[in-house]
Order: structure tokens, then sequence, then C-alpha cells
RNA sequence: GCGCCCGUAGCUCAGAGGAUAGAGCGACGGUUUCCUAAACCGUAGGCCGCAGGUUCGACUCCUGCCGGGCGUACCA
């Protein structure tokens, strides 16, 4: 697409006089299929040409209509001139392009070399895994993989929330009330239970939180049996949220956490001070950034105890140190903006001029009934009961639609784990999301069991006729609207991964995603592919098999199993 | 108080200077002797929060206001 594209606006500035940048710059897709494949509005040419628009369009659409393939003809419409494109010739550069890619993937690479060190998911150990964190985990794997997908060598960081007062709340609370059968049962839902009873023991007995904080003092400090029962905690948190990680089909490389820091927090909050950065205030450690109407960055609490702050600077110098990262990506909710701000700011003041390399990817809160989940009032939404439900609905669906189909629990837990994480993805990052089950259980419309569907049907339609075609295939015989239309749709794959990846917004991958699976759709309810006509039957294959490709390629990025039966 | 984000169809969301503002869900109607009906086609449904401004042109940019969310030094 890419490549025609290019090819008329050389045409167009060899006509003009114009920048051939230019006018590939606002050459874009019109509102109405009807009006043509591609246009290009004239408004702005008009001045620079001292003509009017209608002139200008009315001259570019002449310049083109004759000027042979890729563009099929041309009209001026107002400003707007309207390029209709030949058709073979655009089937024949897309299909080439996908063809010529193992993966499915476009094939240009402009990560390569690089590496980008992406933070997400980051739970809270002794914390269950809620649905609230699935939207930054969701987002993070999707731009790990985009990256990857762009030549990126990807280090995935969790950033785990292991160390802070909350332990000395939970060990606290162990100690009192804890049971190591239930400890053994159900971890998380055992601290978690602990952690929610101390929280409210300790609003009629305040005594409670005063040995919390001597119990995380402890700890500090590295006494033994403190720090066998933080470890033990630790390791029952992690397996349970490999668990969740493998059912979700994530791997990271690191599991790094606030912990990992602890002792590395001194050096950072040394580095600033060498630059001249650090101010002591109210008997605390601080960064003031007034000057830049960022506040204040709290670096050491007045017990010279670290804090978020401090150990997020030793996290960034340890890691450019051992990554030479050329992104640095924090995939963390909107709440903490301004701590990033800060801390970005610090880094570029210090003089790091990887500074510039450091991006929040900022996402907007997961409510529940509009109000923001909370753990303590444990009023929170499991994700691992939702991917039960969500299986355990898709499997009822499985029995009753294609009940003969083999190894139908793995496509169950495909198709739910498919709904979920989709739903996650589809809306944009910066807006908040109130959790609902009837949309997350939804399988129609606009969902991951969709996308999966249409997958399956385009392996069930090469199923039956034995396979892609093998050897040459006519194109030219793809000209109806719809064959068309799913042609088009292909083209537009790298311009939107690029933009994805540009953005960290994979849903722009997501809805682009829906816009193949619907013009697949349109395209095999309304032409039969495998019929009498053998050539006919083979150039509707190599579109099939195109399509499958790509949408295999794309579900994978954004983390569902692209089934081939459903 | 100050700062940031959000406000588009009954609901969930696209569109982010350009042509007549689009999808999905829900509602109503249609399509299966045919490669999976988790699909496809059609109908109904809009003062794009409100008011100004910039522009040849504003849902989109600027200012103010209203409504909601979040943040604003010892939680992360």
């Amino acid at each position: 697409m890419d490549q025609l594209i290019l090819a008329i606006a050389q045409r167009l500035a060899a006509a003009s006089g114009l920048p051939v940048a230019e006018l590939v710059a606002l050459i874009e897709v019109p509102p109405d299929e009807k009006m043509g494949d591609l246009a290009l509005p004239c408004f702005r040419l008009a001045g620079k040409l001292k003509k009017k628009p209608p002139e200008v369009a009315a001259d570019f659409a002449a310049a083109l209509a004759g000027s042979g393939s890729p563009v099929a003809g041309a009209s001026a419409a107002g400003a707007y001139v309207n390029i209709r494109l030949d058709r073979a010739a655009l089937a024949a550069a897309v299909l080439g392009e996908v063809s010529g890619s193992a993966s499915g993937l476009p094939v240009s690479k402009p990560g390569a070399g690089q590496t980008a060190v992406i933070e997400f998911s980051s739970p809270n150990i002794a914390k269950p895994f809620t649905v609230a964190l699935l939207r930054g985990t969701a987002l993070g794997a999707a731009l790990s993989r985009i990256h990857e997908a762009l030549g990126f060598k990807v280090v995935r960081c969790d950033y785990f929330g292991d160390w802070g007062t909350q332990f000395g709340k939970v060990i606290t609370a162990f100690r009192k009330w804890g049971s190591e059968e239930k400890l053994k049962s159900e971890p998380i839902g055992h601290l978690l239970e602990l952690y929610v009873r101390f929280g409210e023991e300790a609003k009629v007995n305040p005594a409670l939180d005063e040995e919390a904080r001597a119990v995380f003092r402890k700890l500090e400090d590295g006494s033994a049996e403190e720090m066998a029962l933080w470890e033990r905690f630790r390791s029952l948190s992690v397996a349970e949220f490999e668990r969740v990680y493998a059912r979700l089909g994530i791997k990271f490389d690191s599991y790094d956490g606030e912990a990992y820091y602890r002792n590395k927090v001194q050096a950072g909050v040394d580095f600033l001070r060498a630059k001249g950065l650090v101010e002591q205030s109210q008997g605390a450690t601080i960064v003031n950034l007034e000057k830049q109407k960022l506040g204040v960055m709290l670096l050491l609490k007045s017990d010279d105890a670290s804090i978020y702050a401090s150990r997020d600077v030793a996290a960034a110098l340890d890691r450019q140190e051992r990554f030479r990262f050329s992104k640095l990506i924090y995939v963390v909710g909107a709440d903490q903006k301004l701590h990033f701000q800060q801390l970005f700011k610090s880094l570029e003041l210090a003089g790091c001029e990887w500074a510039k390399a450091c991006r929040h990817v900022d996402f907007g809160l997961v409510l529940i009934g509009g109000e923001k989940m909370s753990t303590r009032a444990g009023k929170v939404v499991l994700l691992g009961e939702v991917l039960d439900k969500a299986a355990e609905l898709a499997a009822k669906i499985i029995a009753e639609k294609n009940p003969e189909m083999p190894n139908k629990e793995r496509a169950a837990e495909a198709v739910g784990v498919g709904a979920v994480a989709f739903t996650s993805l589809v809306t944009r990052r910066n807006k908040d999301v109130d959790f609902a089950w009837e949309r997350i259980l939804s399988f129609d419309g606009e969902t991951g069991p969709y996308l999966q569907y249409t997958h399956a049907r385009l392996c069930s339609i090469l199923r039956k006729a034995g396979g892609a075609p093998a050897g040459a295939v006519d194109l030219g015989l793809l000209a109806t609207d719809e064959e068309h239309g799913v042609v088009k749709q292909l083209g537009r794959m790298s311009r939107i991964l690029a933009d994805s990846a540009e953005n960290c917004e994979p849903a722009l991958l997501a809805s682009w995603c829906l816009d193949l699976a619907g013009a697949a759709n349109r395209f095999y309810n309304q032409h039969r592919v495998i019929g009498e006509d053998a050539a006919l039957t083979a150039a509707r294959l190599a579109l099939v098999d195109a399509v499958r490709r790509r949408l295999r390629a794309v579900l994978e990025l954004l983390g569902l199993v692209a089934l081939e039966e459903m």
C-alpha cells in the first residue's frame, strides 16, 4: 500500500512541482468507500499553487486519470481528488508482502539492535491478582510483543511490590491470627484475609499499626525470623502470580521488585546529592522541583527509611547500567503520573541524558460500580475468578455449537482468556473503565472470540480446500468490493503496528484487527471461496491464507490464541 | 485551592484540523439444501457537556464554565 501511495505522489509531484513528501502526508482514505480508495484534499496546496482548491483538484485528477497502474481512475469532487486503485496491482503488492514474511508480520524492523525495557504488571505480593491489575498487565505484555515485532530486544520487568510497611502488617497479622493449613491451601486468599482483618482491627486498636511498623523496621534490619516469613510469603505469591501469567501467556525476564533495590537506595540518593539536587526539609530528604512546578519528590522519610521514589531512582540507574536501553517504558496507572514526572525530571537535572528515553505509559483506572477497587475493604474482583467464569461459559457454548471438536477444554480456555484479554485492550488506555461482568463475558460483536472465530473460519476453508494454492495465482480475479476491501485492510498493517508502538497504544492494533476481521466476514459471507472455477478458487484461497496469517500474527501480539477450530 | 485525565446514539466505545460524525451491544426486521449463524444484511436511534474564540473549514485547536475521576511530602 505504501509503495502505491508513493508512486501516486511522485506523479503529482512531477505534474505540480510540489515536494513528494508533502503529497504523501496529505493522501488519506476517504470517509466513504464509494468515493474511491484514496483521496487528496487540495485546500492547502491551492495557496502554494496560487489557484482555487477545486481547480487544483481538477488539474490533479486530469494528471492522474490516464496515467495507468496503480491508478485505475481519478476524479475531482469539489476540493478533493478521489482516486481509485488498480485492484489487481494492489492485491499483488499486498499479498506479495504477506507471503514474503514467514511470521505474517511486516518485514521492516526499525527497532533492530535496540533494547526496550518494559516494566508492567507489578503486583503487590500478599495481595490478590485483580482485574484492575489485568489492565496494565495486558497492556504491558502487548507492548512487549509489539516492540519485539518491530525488532527490539525486550526486557520484561515485573517490579514486585514486595517491600514496605504492609509486610509488617501481614507478618503481625499472621502471628496473631494466621493458619498454617490455610496458608498452604490458598496462600493469597489467606494473606489477603489477614491484611483485611489487620486493617479493621487497627481502626479500633492503633497500637497494632505501631507494632507493624516495628516489625517492618526489623525486616529492614535483616532480622532472620521476619525475613524467613517474608521469604515464604513472597515465594507463595510469586508461584500464584506465575500461574495467572501462564494462563495469559506471559513470561517475565525479571521479578526484581522493590526489595531487590532496598540496598541500592542509598547509592541512588548519593548520586542525586552529588549533583546538588538533594535538600533536607521537615526532617526528610527531598528533591525540590517547585521551580519546575512539580512540587517536591520525597526520597527518604524523616526516619531515613526508603520510599517508592528513592527505590525508583535506584531501579532506573540500575537498569540503565545493566541493559543500556534505548527505551524504558513504565506501564503504570495514571494516578502515578506526577511521581513519574518528578522521577524523570530529577534524572534529567542530574545529567542523565537517557532520561528522555524514559516514558510513563499511563492508563485509566478500573473502577467497580463507579468506584476505585479497594483491597483493604475486600472490594475486589479477582482475575482468576473472571477467567474461570469466561472459560466455563465458552465451554458451554462449544458444547452446543461444536460438540464433536477435539481439545474442547483447550479451546474453551483460549476463548475465555481471549474475551477477557481483548476487552482490556480495545479501549484506549487513557480512559477509566468500569468493570462489568456482562461486558467482559460477551463473545459477540467486537470481542476477542469474534476474532478467534474469524481465524477458525479461515482455517476451516483452507482445510476443506486442502491448503493454500501452491503455484502462480491470478490475483486480478479478486475484483469484487468485498475482496478489495479485505486487501485494503491487509495493506494497513505496517502503518498501524508502527503507530501502536509509537503511541504505546495496543488499542490501535486491536481496532484494526476488528476492521480486518469484519472485512473478512463480509467477504466469505458474500462469496463462496471453493467453487467450480479453479483459477478463481485459487485466487480466493490465496486471499484467505493471507488474512489467516496476518490475523494470527495480530492475535498473538494481543495475547490471544489463534484457534484453528472452535 | 492548584495540576492532570475524561465528557460523542439508551449502554460500551471509535473518530483528534477536512467531504453526509461511525462501530458493537441492546431494540425491531431479514439471511442457513451453501467453506462454522460466536457470522452477515437492513431499520430506528446524535444541539459531539455548555458558551465564546482561531480558521476557507472545528467533534478535533485556544479560553472560560459545568459535570465526573485522579493527584497534590513521609502509601505505591
